[in-house]
DNA sequence: GTCTATAATTCGATAGAC
DNA sequence: GTCTATCGAATTATAGAC
């Protein structure tokens, strides 16, 4: 164990109990995790993770502030650009959303989760809801260039979409066998058709 | 607490228990509920859960069995009907699943979440994979009247943009400040809107 | 079958040596 | 800073009275 893993061993041990925790809690949640399996995975003693971090909670969170960071700022740019046609904000998202997602697959079932019990902060209310993408859609949907509807359903659309298959990737995994190879090729493929598959569903009715 | 509750005092308490179980679990989790909550939820003795189910861990396999079978069995009399068209599937899928998840709308992250570690049970293993459906969909590729793709792609966009929502429905409340009448009028629009999002994407190309 | 009491284990956290 | 040892609370499970 110790031959292989040079690099860690370079790390403080504040940094590897970060990115244990990182691991553990982003993979299986906060109860299922112990404290112990995060020791364990750092390679530091159990004592350690309450020297720097005082409580389990405190570490988590850090790693749920820095997921929901992750999961919703890394768009904010892309929806508030007032230069970018809503054609455009489309395929950056989609973009945007699948790089990130193929390095951090878990994160949709993380913070989609932890949503449900944690209110949502204040730094993240209303953060689409008055975007600048949305006062788009609205006009859109008004000069009859949308056809008319929620506009929500245009941002779940987008949004389910790109994010979905990696909430369902186990039951892709499972019930159409597929292997990770093939998962990667299926969202490289849907990178380029959901931006179309959009702009035809838009001109429904 | 008794007054209002005289129903549940007719239930045998091995029922009581099964129906506690099922929300708590099925809101939560397996780590996240303690024995305790079900006891309570249930009001019976902690003892008679061991008394009837053995354990904690042989309860929760009877709730993600049920679970299991509504979410994925409600649906294969549907795809492997071999009268009915791609299209009259598509809408009795969408309509199949909205009714049940209004009534059970924590099921998909429940499922999604437990198959993460869970390695599926035979019983589902290509379930989806071999149904008619799919074999529908593959032979409308081949004759050039769907785009030509991968045909799992077509059934991730049906589920997808069903299922979504209800997954997301934590991000619908805060992120657009969207309360529970707001969002079943939401899945009625998407109820009518799928089927016809559906057949203008697959004319793409 | 249902309850009270308690055993057995797990888990988060800390004291104290080095 | 890092470790060993251990405490105290929480939690699952069981023994035994009724």
């Amino acid at each position: 164990m110790k031959t292989a893993k040079t690099k860690k061993s370079e790390e403080s041990a504040e940094q590897k109990i970060i990115e244990a925790a990182r691991k553990l809690f982003t993979e299986k949640g906060f109860d299922s995790v112990k404290t112990r399996d995060i020791a364990n995975e750092a390679g530091i003693n159990l004592a350690l993770l309450n020297y720097y971090f005082r409580s389990k909670e405190k570490l988590f969170e850090i790693i749920m502030a820095e997921n929901m960071q992750k999961f919703f700022m890394s768009i904010v740019g892309i929806i508030n650009n007032e230069e970018t046609s809503i054609k455009e904000k489309v395929q950056q998202l989609v973009d945007r959303y699948i790089d990130m997602l193929l390095h951090n697959p878990e994160l949709p079932i993380f913070v989609l989760s932890h949503m449900k019990t944690t209110p949502g902060r204040a730094e993240f209310q209303g953060r689409f809801k008055e975007s600048y993408f949305m006062k788009q859609i609205q006009k859109a949907i008004k000069k009859g260039k949308l056809p008319s509807m929620s506009p929500v359903n245009f941002m779940v659309n987008v949004v389910g979409l790109t994010i979905f298959p990696f909430i369902g990737r186990p039951m892709l995994k499972n019930i159409h066998s597929m292997d990770d190879k093939q998962f990667v090729a299926l969202m490289e493929e849907r990178r380029k058709l959901i931006p179309e598959w959009i702009e035809a569903m838009m001109k429904v009715k």
